[in-house]
DNA sequence: ACGGAAGCGGAAAAACGTTCTATCTCGACT
DNA sequence: AGTCGAGATAGAACGTTTTTCCGCTTCCGT
């Protein structure tokens, strides 16, 4: 089920990526073709997985959220069931916008988008209340300089 | 030019976020509305620039960036002029899908998505011959654990 | 050169976005 | 309390887009 990409695929994702609310009409004559070929590719990319969600990206600002924090995390703990319980507060957690498990020193990065300094703090309880956590750092973002979630193909 | 959401916003908000590609019968169904209202609603906020771009969400790994960074980068230098050059730098380059300047110790982090560890000394290579750096600390991700765009509402 | 599979462009059908209009709701004012 | 007006809503109407279908071409292996 795995799909290998040509030119006219990658150029179908950039411009996915640029503006998923266009018409295929204007994507198929934007990359040099025609409607049934980008529809079919991708459906197929869709299948494969290559394609996922559909999204909106709001404005974090206007809406409130206007604290965003990078959280370091050192823990002594490396069985697997503290990493299944320290997973399933991640997710359980809507805050949580981006997790990751790291290679060396530190041990995660969290990165968590909430309203203000307050409501990092009580995230910040509950989750040490949750899960033992060594050693914890915090990153306050000031401005976010650039953001995209599009991929450079 | 700034509009005051309601309960009914915010539940459009959420579903846009959750699936951007249904129809707006299907939101105006999930919402209890209809269409009309639905469809002014997201006008509107998308001319408040509370709703932004539309895009898809592509599967890294299977196009293969098999690597993701986060660069903790200190300086010694906090003019603008070095300021703009930096902020130049991170827009020109695409493997940057994120950039903040924070407030601390650590003055700025970045989340760098390339196809592999070379790909990023080349990235860490360019970038530091551009614009001068005190610091770079470079955080290896093993495992996304957690991704998602979406705010809480 | 031939056969077959895969991909293509264009046409038809179904679904969708967008506009319009009549109706409704709700708050302000007398 | 009653009335008026502004703004929002549901539903129908219209034009566009997605999705399916089909015949044609291209390309590869034999």
């Amino acid at each position: 089920m795995d799909v290998r990409l040509d030119d006219l695929d990658r150029k179908i994702l950039r411009e996915l990526q640029r503006d998923a609310g266009q018409s295929l009409d204007e994507i198929a004559k934007e990359v040099g073709s025609s409607k049934t070929p980008v529809w079919n590719r991708i459906r197929k990319m869709r299948e494969a997985g290559i394609v996922g969600a559909q999204t909106v990206l709001l404005d974090a600002e206007s809406l409130g959220f206007d604290a965003c924090f990078f959280v370091l995390i050192r823990t002594s703990e490396h069985e697997k069931d503290w990493q299944d319980r320290f997973l399933a507060a991640l997710k359980a957690r809507p805050e949580v916008q981006e997790a990751h498990r790291l290679a060396g020193d530190i041990d995660y990065i969290l990165k968590v988008r909430v309203k203000n300094a307050r409501a990092y703090d009580t995230f910040y309880q509950a989750l040490i209340a949750e899960v033992k956590i060594h050693n914890v750092t915090a990153l306050l973002s000031m401005e976010e300089l650039k953001f995209t979630t599009a991929l450079p193909l």
